[in-house]
DNA sequence: CAGTGGTCTAGACCACTGC
DNA sequence: CAGTGGTCTAGACCACTGT
C-alpha cells in the first residue's frame, strides 16, 4: 500500500489468447475512459507499470505505443506520460465565406477567433509566383503558372491549421493579392473589385494521417490525423478563381455544413 | 548480390542526432514514396533489414511500426510487410439528399455505388427503441426516447461506414421506418410522407484516431483515421426530424460539399 | 542527484503462411 | 518444412526533468 498509482488498475492474465501489452493497454485506456486517470494527469511510470503487472520494460512501453497512436496519451521526455487534454476546437461553418462576412476590414480568420476568445496568429506568410502542380492547374481550368499564398494559423499559440491559396497568375499579378497584405476583406474582396464576382465554393474533405512534415510544421502529437481540405472559388462566369490547399490538426476542428434538401 | 530487395536502400549514421529506427523508417519511406517499392509490394523482411542495417530486430520493428502508424504499411502475419495499396474512394457530394435522388426504389447507398462499378452491401442492421444519450437528445430538441436504426454499409466486402439514425418516437413509431426495410426511397421519403417536408441538413464532420471498437466493427488498418459525420435532418417547420451519426473508414471516403458565396 | 522516458542489443518462443 | 511477423525477456546506456 506504499505506492499507489497503479491501485487503480487490476492484473493480467499471461495465458490468455490477448497479448499481455494488448491487456495492459486495455486496462489504462479504460480507466481513462471512465476518468480515473483526468485530462492532463500522469499515468504510473514504466517502471512502476513493470513492477504492478510483473512484465518487462518494453511490454509496458508497447502498451504505451498504442494509447499513443490512438491519440488517448503522450509521452513527456524526462517527465512522465499523461492524458492527453482535448484542446479547445475550432468550429467552420459552411457561411463563413458569405460575402456578408467580409464587409469588414480584417480577415476571417481573426475576426472569428477573437469572438471566440482565443489568441489568433498567422505567421509564415508566403507569397510567390510557381508553376502548377497537376491536380491544381486541372482544378484551376488548366493554368500553367499561379500565384501561390502560403501562410500558417496559431490559436493561443499552437498552429492548428497550414494552408495555400492558389490563383491564375492572368487574374491576380500585379495586383493587391501579389501583396503580402491583400488589404481588408482578404484576396475574396479582391477578387471581387477585379470584376469576379464570386459565385459558389466547392469544398473538397479527406482525413488522414500526417507526413513528418505536417507533424512538424502542425506540432502535431502522435494518433492526431490531419483533415485536408481543397477549396475552389466560382465566380459567377463559372471559372475557378482560387484554389485553397488547407491542413488542418483535425483535433482542433469541427466543420459544419449546410445541404439543402431539394 | 545474391539478395537484393535491400539494393534500393541506404546505410544508417549511428552516430547522428537521429534514432537509427527513425533513420531506418526515413529510408523506407522515401523509397515507397519514390515508388521504388510500388503499391502492395513486399518490403524486405525484418530478417533482411537486419542484416543489410547491421541493427537488432526490435530496431528494425520500430522503423516498421512509425511507417504503419503513418498508415504507409501493414504487415501480414506470416507474409512480410507490404505497401499499403490505397482504396478506392467513395465521393459523397453535397446534392445527395437532394429529393430528386430520392424518387427511384433504392437507397442513395445501393444506387451510387452500383453506379461506381463497386459491389454494395448493408448488414447488421437493428432496429429499436432507446433512450437518447444526452447528445442526441439536444440535437432532437430534448427528446427522450428515439428509434434507433443501425446498419453497416460494405463496398466489395469491405466495410466503409458504421450508421446510427435516431428518430423521435413520437415520429416514428408506428410507421414503416421502424421496419427493418423502411421502403422506397427509406426513411427520408417516409418522413416526407408523414408530414415532414424536409427542408436542410446540417452536417458536423470531426476527425480522429478510431476506437478500438471501431477498429473491430470497420475493420480498420493501423494508421487508418475516422471521419465522424453527424447529419441533423429539419423540416419546414424547422424541426428536427433525424439525427444520423456516421462513422466512415477515412481511406475509403472523400466529402465534397458546396458552399454560396451570398 | 534520482527519476523519467528514448534507444538499442541479443537473445527466446510462438503463430501464421506457403511450399 | 523454412520463412515470416508477433510477443516477450533482461539487461544496457543515454538524454531530459526536477530538486
Amino acid at each position: 500500500m506504499a505506492s499507489l498509482p497503479t491501485g487503480r488498475l487490476g492484473e493480467v492474465d499471461p495465458t490468455s489468447d490477448r497479448a499481455v501489452f494488448r491487456q495492459i493497454a486495455d486496462q489504462l485506456r479504460e480507466a481513462i475512459e471512465r476518468g480515473r486517470f483526468s485530462e492532463g494527469e500522469k499515468l504510473p511510470s514504466e517502471a512502476e507499470l513493470v513492477e504492478h503487472y510483473g512484465v518487462s520494460r518494453m511490454t509496458v512501453r508497447n502498451s504505451f505505443s498504442i494509447l499513443q497512436g490512438e491519440g488517448l496519451v503522450h509521452a513527456e521526455h524526462g517527465k512522465g506520460v499523461f492524458v492527453r487534454p482535448r484542446p479547445p476546437v475550432r468550429r467552420l461553418a459552411s457561411d463563413r465565406f458569405a460575402r456578408r462576412h467580409r464587409e469588414q476590414g480584417k480577415s476571417a480568420f481573426l475576426v472569428e477567433a477573437d469572438a471566440a476568445g482565443s489568441h489568433p496568429q498567422v505567421d509564415g506568410l508566403e507569397v510567390k509566383e510557381e508553376k502548377t502542380s497537376q491536380d491544381i492547374s486541372t482544378r484551376l481550368g488548366s493554368a500553367r503558372k499561379v500565384l501561390a499564398r502560403r501562410r500558417r494559423y496559431l490559436l493561443d499559440g499552437r498552429p492548428v491549421e497550414f494552408a495555400t491559396s492558389y490563383l491564375p497568375l492572368d487574374i491576380a499579378r500585379g495586383t493587391q493579392i501579389a501583396e503580402p497584405n491583400p488589404g481588408p476583406g482578404g484576396i475574396y474582396a479582391r477578387l471581387e473589385e477585379l470584376g469576379h464576382r464570386l459565385d459558389h465554393f466547392d469544398e473538397e474533405i479527406r482525413a488522414r494521417m500526417p507526413s513528418p512534415a505536417e507533424v512538424k510544421t502542425l506540432r502535431l502529437a502522435p494518433g492526431v490525423p490531419v483533415i485536408h481540405l481543397i477549396r475552389t472559388a466560382y465566380d459567377t462566369e463559372g471559372r475557378a478563381v482560387e484554389v485553397c490547399d488547407t491542413v488542418m490538426a483535425a483535433d482542433a476542428y469541427v466543420l459544419s455544413y449546410q445541404l439543402p434538401a431539394n
